[in-house]
DNA sequence: GAGGGTTCTTATGGAATCCGGAACGAACGG
DNA sequence: CCGTTCGTTCCGGATTCCATAAGAACCCTC
């Protein structure tokens, strides 16, 4: 159904090292890592991606771990673990109170790491349900809550129309939508086939590399349109 | 008053068999668990026992959980979980500008509604810490128990209309809600969009630095208005 | 209840945005 | 090679948004 069913990990760092040592660990047992470096950076990432889970590191130049913890928890419950240094700070951040779920020292093994994260998701998986309000399809990324459409990572702003037409194909990947259907569903079943046509062009020319030869949405010669499966 | 240290959630649906299950559920998780098969029930219990979760049917025999959940929501504002038979009813819910706080489906597993509840709990009752009652956007902050709002640091009054409006928004960041949701919610359901329109452009007027390019409430076209999210 | 002030709703006009049909050339299939 | 289908551009009409203002409802005080 859904194309990548892989859980996405947001690791928030400022030393890039720990970041790579945080990947490595993640993708090999399987995760989708996503990084930032800062915590403007870890905000987008974050209302990009709407990760499965966040490591986030303390302390950080500029906003810290916990106002990007706080921001974090005002649009989602989404589990935060703390990084830390040492272990010394492990008191404050239980006593924070900060809707953070975890904490692990950077100097943690592998295994240890990968398991805090698994502990976590495991705790928070079975409330996956009320629908990430996120639809993910390869580099098109649509936001239902806020309806924010991300081609990779850039934003596009799309008309009433145009979201819901382009929210109903991602939905149903690789299904074909005859003009029928569609003209059914957005248009009381009045219209014909010309305005789907202008509609899917618009489409085209806001979330396409290249317009002239759609990759994404594609025409079934004689019948409609569907979306494809990206890579 | 002497009451119990457990917490109590009171479950509402016309099904007995659904009742007993979650009470079954919940019972066994250390819940005290109060029941009520139809509405005027409902609100006689809620009012009894002020239960600190409510789990509540959305299809009932006269009125139905969006009526009871909105006059819950005029007196307290004790979490509200939509209990629904099938996924389909997410669109509606989704938005939870109705006051729901979550949703779960009936046929879900006990180990995820107890789950729900739980973390639904804990949202609300930041670990019984006085729990700053201050939501904190950026340069706007509410200050939900003296109903204080600053810009800034300069004071602004509003009429409850307005900031019951601005808090809705400032709980759900960056969702976008429709008219229809806030109709639904502030005005019982009646009224136009025009009303809507008119209550935004006296907020903006009041909190935005420049209220003719909003920065804080902006509007979706054809949809709705929502709150941006600071940088 | 009567007056005065505040808050809420509805109405109006003008500006911005979106929609959908028409037209025409290109692409496709037989 | 012909008929159909597809893609694009353009433009009038419709919808939506916002500001303003005036009428209605509400709340307080006396």
């Amino acid at each position: 159904m859904r194309v990548s069913e892989r859980q996405t990990v947001l690791v928030v760092d400022d030393d890039p090292s720990i970041v790579e040592l945080m990947r490595d660990f993640l993708e090999n047992d399987g995760f989708e890592v996503a990084t930032a470096g800062e915590a403007e950076e870890a905000l987008a990432r974050f209302r990009q991606l709407r990760p499965q889970c966040v490591l986030l590191d303390i302390m950080m130049p500029g906003q810290n771990g916990f106002d990007v913890c706080r921001k974090i928890r005002a649009e989602s419950d989404v589990p935060v673990l703390f990084l830390s240094a040492r272990g010394d700070d492990v008191d404050k951040i239980r006593g924070l109170g900060l809707g953070g779920d975890d904490y692990i020292v950077k100097t943690a093994s592998p295994g240890e790491i990968v398991a805090r994260v698994k502990a976590v998701l495991r705790r928070y998986q079975p409330s996956r349900s009320p629908a990430p309000p996120m639809l993910n399809y390869g580099r098109l990324r649509l936001d239902l809550a806020s309806r924010d459409v991300f081609v990779g990572d850039r934003p596009v702003s799309l008309t009433p129309k145009e979201y819901e037409l382009l929210r109903l194909l991602c939905e149903h990947p690789r299904q074909v939508f005859t003009y029928e259907q569609l003209l059914d569903r957005f248009w009381e079943g009045v219209g014909d086939k010309h305005t789907v046509r202008v509609h899917i062009a618009r489409l085209r020319e806001k979330i396409e590399a290249d317009p002239d030869s759609p990759q994404i949405l594609t025409n079934v010669w004689g019948v409609g349109y569907r979306l494809e499966a990206e890579l």
